[in-house]
DNA sequence: ACTTGTCCTGTCATGACGTCAGCTTACCGA
DNA sequence: TCGGTAAGCTGACGTCATGACAGGACAAGT
């Protein structure tokens, strides 16, 4: 699939090469999470790895270049959010189940990978169709079950026509990226981590079945 | 309120001087529009001022400095966004325009300033609290009228006693500021501005009131 | 004209960026 | 075993941004 790894230059890398790469990534993530993406230079990545900036520059591009690689990475194990949902009922408990099993699985995701994440988000709202390509990527299997879910409750009548389930599936899948993205300004607004979960997922019941939820 | 505009090495500045300052700042603003955050520099602000990069060292500390100084700017601006809500009501068909009105003005104030909400965003997200704090000054205004709103409903039984006001208004906000920062993203997912905002709405005044809207 | 305080810039040391030639290492076929 | 070849890494270099300073330019009051 992802055919050869190659240097800049056009080498094709081997063994040693992948693991210096994979290293780089593997530094880059962490100075991501430790300051500011503004901040964050190859010197740094760098030394951090052991080895230097030309080093940097035989794998990749620029720093921007490493950072949609490490997404990339991200983007295929985002695949798993797709479980999420799969086969998953909206009706009655099973819904309220569905519902806040998503919450937990799509905080826990953006927790793990916010460093990131963050870039992503940035470079997609600065208009980089990379950024924005892979946001979609990562987002697509749980706006699509979304979509999904309220369509087919509109073809049951269930929900109003003038609903339009890639909006709503949308505008809700980026209600959870976003209060991923800032938890922490919550606890500051006085609400805590456990009362946060319940009370997005009651949100996504609501946007997804136009009810409360039956607990 | 906000005293006298001193420079870095502490003297008050005159006339010229805020105007250059002030300037500096819009070419700053103008810059954060047209190209990505990580590689606006000094010397291209700078020169776009028609000034040199002493100059621009001699009003902030650094690029990020003169961002907060753009954003406490737009702070101000965005307590308008207070009227949005204000002695709104909820019920009937007022709550529906209500929501329309919120969900028009939300979008517009963020479209205008898109650029500078990035980078607090980005800042926010990345745990400085001085980006943090301004996050929050803006979205106050909105996010304390729906909590109130969320409240008063639950105050008359009209809301379920376990929903948390606090964390339901500020999902909300989260929801729309995300939205609106994406937007672009929701027309490649085949969803057109215009059917975008209505569905919006709808989540807000199921967010709000628990019930559809009538319309 | 002269002083005073504000305002701007030339200049400099420092350090990051990004490129290149060239050295070292590993692999492979004869 | 022994080159040959390609992979892998780095020192060194020109370029550019940063951030600090001292001193020149300018406006205002005396």
């Amino acid at each position: 699939m992802t055919g050869q790894v190659r240097t800049v230059d056009g080498r094709v890398a081997g063994r040693r090469g992948q693991a210096t790469r994979q290293k780089l990534l593997d530094c880059l993530s962490e100075m991501l999470s430790s300051s500011p993406y503004r901040d964050v230079k190859v010197i740094d990545v760098a030394r951090k790895a052991g080895t230097s900036p030309a080093t940097f520059y035989q794998y990749f591009p620029d720093v921007e270049g490493a950072v949609l690689e490490i997404a990339e990475q991200m983007a295929t194990e985002g695949a798993a959010l797709t479980e999420l949902l799969e086969g998953r009922s909206w009706a009655g408990k099973a819904g309220w189940q569905t519902a806040q099993e998503l919450v937990d699985g799509f905080l826990e995701f953006w927790r793990k990978n916010d460093a990131i994440l963050r870039v992503v988000d940035l470079g997609a709202a600065e208009g980089d169709k990379r950024f924005y390509k892979l946001r979609m990527k990562i987002l697509n299997s749980v706006n699509n079950s979304l979509a999904d879910a309220v369509a087919e409750l509109q073809a049951k009548g269930r929900v109003d026509k003038d609903v339009n389930p890639a909006a709503v599936a949308g505008s809700l899948v980026a209600m959870l990226a976003a209060v991923a993205s800032h938890q922490k300004g919550f606890t500051s607004w006085g609400v805590k981590q456990a009362e946060l979960k319940p009370n997005l997922a009651l949100l996504v019941h609501l946007g997804v079945t136009g009810r409360k939820p039956t607990r």
